[in-house]
DNA sequence: AACTATTTATAAGA
DNA sequence: TTCTTATAAATAGTT
């Protein structure tokens, strides 16, 4: 018979802890039960046992889950403004990852198309994967470097007016690539 | 005063429910501090209350997160049994995504190459970032032309060889070149 | 918010 | 362990 008002401590009794967590647990459950019935309310709780790895949890595993969630969302839209939690940080990862991949696998097509343009125009490489590229994309390829041709003749028309070039040779193709030499040889003697 | 036992549904009037929730959240609090102290236990309640968004949460929202995670850690250790929970499978498309762009890098810098090579030797194109490139990379992919162009070599000396060769034109380079043209009709046909 | 009659929870004993 | 029971604690209804 309950003698005393419990004293709010550790009961270091270790049978007698056993037993008063195993009422009290019911208990507890107990009370959840009648304030989520009485007040139509969502509640849950986890209670750990020291001698069990699995913990008490009510109402069920699902519904746990359900208020955690919730939980979780509204703790984390609280964090959010200040710092993104980890996983929308690795969505945000995600996203950008494959957006660079979405970027980098059409500049890659554009440079197999030019890659193989190369060896068939130079060293007479091998058309191995023709189902890579698409005619249409070669056409705008060459549209593309005739542009750039188009670009560079101009700035060269530019340079012809300026007075202070140094070498005045040839104009048009030759005078051209031989910029791009210098080019070359600058660049060799960075390195 | 109490003069019948509670009926165990849930309360419509407004204002008795509004005042039992009060009364029982603060009991239910009472005796989860109870437990934890007495038994030395880790346990952890969320209320919510309807008429606000921010549940009730105890011990405090840095104890029920506590709680929160170590019952995450089992569950998802229970569920990964079957299928990757949500953060993992994330962290695995970070990784592959990661490893594909690493992939899709290194054959951007050898296409780069041969683009910028191309552009040289064909239509004398811009060296604008030549940056990009290294001289090794360069020498690297050189080496590995003309390993192809050995191949190719091969290959083409295997087919003198057998019998059934309907164009047995000139032999070397040229040749070389005619069957890269009509390996590039099919392709054309094909479109 | 405070009170209190009564129910409910539970500590200790069987 | 479970059951019992005296008593502490919680609380419904009231003020």
């Amino acid at each position: 018979m309950t003698r005393k008002k419990v004293d709010l401590t550790y009961i270091t009794n270790d049978s007698k802890r056993k037993t008063t967590f195993k009422k009290r647990k019911i208990g507890l459950i107990k009370k959840m039960n009648e304030i989520s019935t009485l007040c139509g309310i969502e509640a849950c709780a986890i209670i750990y046992n020291p001698n069990d790895p699995q913990p008490e949890v009510w109402p069920s595993d699902a519904g746990v889950q359900m208020v955690l969630s919730r939980f979780r969302r509204m703790s984390e839209l609280k964090q959010n403004k200040k710092m993104l939690n980890q996983e929308s940080l690795l969505k945000q990862i995600v996203i950008k990852s494959q957006e660079q991949l979405k970027r980098l696998r059409s500049e890659n097509r554009k440079k197999e198309m030019s890659h193989l343009i190369f060896q068939y125009l130079t060293i007479g490489g091998i058309f191995d994967n023709p189902s890579l590229i698409d005619l249409n994309d070669i056409s705008w390829l060459i549209d593309h470097n005739l542009n750039e041709i188009e670009k560079k003749i101009n700035r060269i028309q530019i340079q012809e007016v300026t007075p202070m070039i140094e070498n005045e040779g040839e104009r048009g193709f030759m005078h051209h690539v031989q910029g791009l030499e210098s080019d070359m040889n600058t660049f060799q003697r960075q390195h």
